[in-house]
This record gives C-alpha cells, structure tokens and sequence, in this order.
DNA sequence: ATTATCTATAGATCTATAGATAATGC
DNA sequence: ATTATCTATAGATCTATAGATAATGC
C-alpha cells in the first residue's frame, strides 16, 4: 500500500497490460507527432518506453495499427466533446444560429481540451495535424470528424442562407486550415515573430480563431 | 533533325545531364508531396523515372539533398514572384496600404503561378505543403520564404497600426495555414462537400481566400 | 578522355515470427 | 495455467560505394 522505494510494485496483470499500452501509445503519439509514420520505427518507439522492440508485436500487429491505435485513443472523446458543444449551441440558438456563435462552438471546444488536457493531449493535437494530409490520415480524419464537420457546416448554412454551399465548403476548408496550423505547432510563427508569438499559446489562438473566420465567412462571395 | 522514331535520339551530355536531372526532381516532387521525406525510397524515384537505383547518388549526395533541391528548384521564383507584388503594392498604395491589397498580392500572386504553371507547379505546391510542418520542411520554409513573410506583415502593420504585432502575426498564422491546407489538396474537402467543391480548383480559392482574410484581420482583437 | 549509366555487393536497419523465460493467477 | 516480456533469428529492404560498361567529346 505505500510501495515508496520500490521501482517495480506491480499489481495485476490487468493493470500491467493496461499501464504498458499506455506508454507505448503515449511515446509512439510523441514520436509519430514529429516524424510521422514512415519517420518511425517500432524501435524508436519501444526504445522511448524502454522495452523490447518484439513487444510492440505482442499488443499491435503492426506499425499501422500502432498508427490508428494512437489516433482513436483520443478522436472519439474530442469529436464527442463537439458535437456535444454544437448541439448544446445550435437548441440555444433556435432559429437564428451566427456563424460566430458556431465557430466558437467548434474551434473553442477543441482547443479548450489541449488546453486543459496537459502535454499529452497536446501531443495528440499535434499528432493530428502532422498526419492529417498524408494518405494514411486522410482516412482517419474522415473517419472521425466528418460528422462533426457535417453538423458545423449545417449551422453555418443556417446562419448564412444567401451564401452558395460551396462557398460555405470553402470557408470550412480555411477554418480547418488554420486550426491545423496551430494545432501543428511547427515554431515557425515563434521565428517569424521573433518571439512574440508562441506555437504553444492556445489561449491566445483561442482568443482571436473563432472570431477571425466568423468575419471571414460574412465577407464570402455568392 | 528529324528523330521520329527513334526512341533515343540524345543531344549533347549536358543535355542529357540536365533532362535527367528533371526528371529525377519531378519524380521525387511527385512522390514526396504524398509520402513525405520518409514515405519515399530512393528505389521509387528511381523506378518512376525508369533508370538503376544507383543513378540517384551519382546526381544527389543524398536523399536529403535530393529532397532540399526539389524545395529549391522553385522556391526561389516564388518568393521572388511575391516579392515584386508586395513592393508593387506598397508602392502603389504609399501611406495607405490596405490588408486586402496586401493579401491579394501575397496570396494571389501565389495561386496564379500553380494555376498558370500546370501539374508540376501543382506538384511543388502540394510537396511544400505536404513537408510545411515536418523538421526537414520547416528549416526550408524558413529559409526560403521569411522575406516574403516579413514584407506582407509590414504591409499588414501599416494598414492597421491599431493592432498589435502579437495579433497581426496570429493572423498570418490564420492565412498561412488555410493556404497551405488548400495547396495540400488532401481531397478532404472534396468528399465532405459531396463533390461541390475540388481540391484542385485553385480558381474558386483565389476568389475568395484574400477578401475572407482581410475580413479576419480587421476583426482581430487589439 | 570524360561522363552517364549500370552491375555487384557490403553493411545497416527494419519488420515479423518462433520459441524461451519470468512473472501473475487460481 | 495464463500472460507479459525477452532472446534469437529469418527475410526483406534500403543506403551507399566500388568498379565495369557504354555512350559523347575533342
């Protein structure tokens, strides 16, 4: 009950096998995040947790699976978390829903999670948009989100009749763009910047993203 | 003078040097903008140009240098492209530049040449894009393109000299990533818009990408 | 006489599997 | 008696180099 010193108090094989897949999700999410599947090796990723690189086959049966494992972990809970906040928006807004009121519903759900979700989760969001554009993450994004995005885009259309879908489409793709560049967190806005900005201040994205493309959106042609 | 036939009609060494040199780089632009640095082997390269895998380092020292000379073959004539507008526009506007004159040069001047420059313009676009947030494409993108990036936020800052710099650079962090998540062209928007939208279709992007940003920035908070 | 391309191959690395060992579980 | 982890290893692939061959260049 106390195990103070002790290195290796392990309990039930259970929480063992529950502790390991942890590490392992939580070090190949890390390393996937910067490098990407291809830029990973089982090894690296079993080296970072300080196993054997054979274990990784014991719980994935392949890098692939390990690379949606890592992914599903956690896209359930933020497009849960979403859908959630759009619904809860779009039964308070009636009939008259904003595009600002719905973009806050959406972006500000999310960021709010890596924000109060500590590195881990941050991890993931960086995760996700570093593979979002490659043909292995493609298909989870769709997977996942398209419900999500399906319930924004039904708002904003809501919100702006007079504006062409297609219009309205294209805004998304600029809303999700510049969410995944955050998200990515490639330092590059913190060089620009000389140190003004910082790629980690998702408060500070918070602040101004939601707004921002609202205006945005008022602004579309059609 | 003739060579219909033949299949093989080579000039001098310097041309052939130069066309295999070309066609290497656009074979390796296509591969890496879906796979990434670490998504490509030499192997394929090789294949898709049709020549011995061995050929690759008689040309590049190495995959990283094959990779930072794909970047480099047209880096340089868009950044300088955008520089001409930028200073074209700040001439022409004097004392009073405004955010969306500003964009459209940046933005515009940018989407014109891929949609001018057909499919191996498009290609570069996509790999710039693809590698933007990974460790080897951000040093590039940093190196390339910082002079551009830094003469649009002058442009920016004159224009609204009310807003912070802080602001002002979130908002290029905003404009930044919509335009590379529409270079990226995933496809991603062309499966949630049921078809209404192309991934392609740089057209319908550039008519509506400047003035949907302009709007952002003059909503921006400061 | 130089240069573009190919053949052969060494060495490293990576995935994946089979089977052994060392823990927990009744 | 089952399950987590490790050892050993096969097979595939990849990078990189050395040296041979087949073109162009004076």
């Amino acid at each position: 009950m106390d195990g103070s010193t002790a290195k290796r108090v392990r309990r039930t094989k259970a929480e063992q096998r529950a502790e390991t897949l942890e590490q392992i999700l939580d070090a190949a999410e890390l390393l996937f995040s910067k490098n990407g599947l291809h830029g990973v090796t089982l090894g690296d990723v079993a080296a970072a947790v300080g196993v054997q690189r054979t274990l990784m086959h014991y719980y994935f049966a392949d890098k692939l699976s390990l690379f949606e494992a890592v992914f599903a972990r956690r896209a359930a809970i933020t497009a849960g978390r979403r859908i959630e906040a759009l619904d809860r928006y779009a039964a308070e807004a009636g009939d008259s829903p904003t595009v600002a009121g719905a973009l806050h519903a959406f972006l500000d759900t999310d960021l709010d999670l890596y924000i109060q979700g500590g590195e881990l989760w941050m991890n993931w969001a960086t995760f996700c948009a570093r593979v979002s554009n490659t043909p292995e993450g493609a298909v989870l994004m769709d997977e996942h989100f398209d419900p999500v995005v399906l319930k924004l885009v039904a708002l904003l259309k809501k919100a702006l009749p007079e504006k062409s879908e297609a219009a309205i489409f294209w805004g998304y793709n600029f809303v999700t763009g510049a969410l995944i560049n955050v998200l990515a967190r490639s330092g590059r806005i913190d060089r620009l910047s000389g140190g003004l900005c910082h790629s980690d201040d998702f408060e500070a994205v918070k602040k101004q993203i939601a707004d921002f493309m609202a205006a945005g959106f008022l602004a579309l042609k059609d």
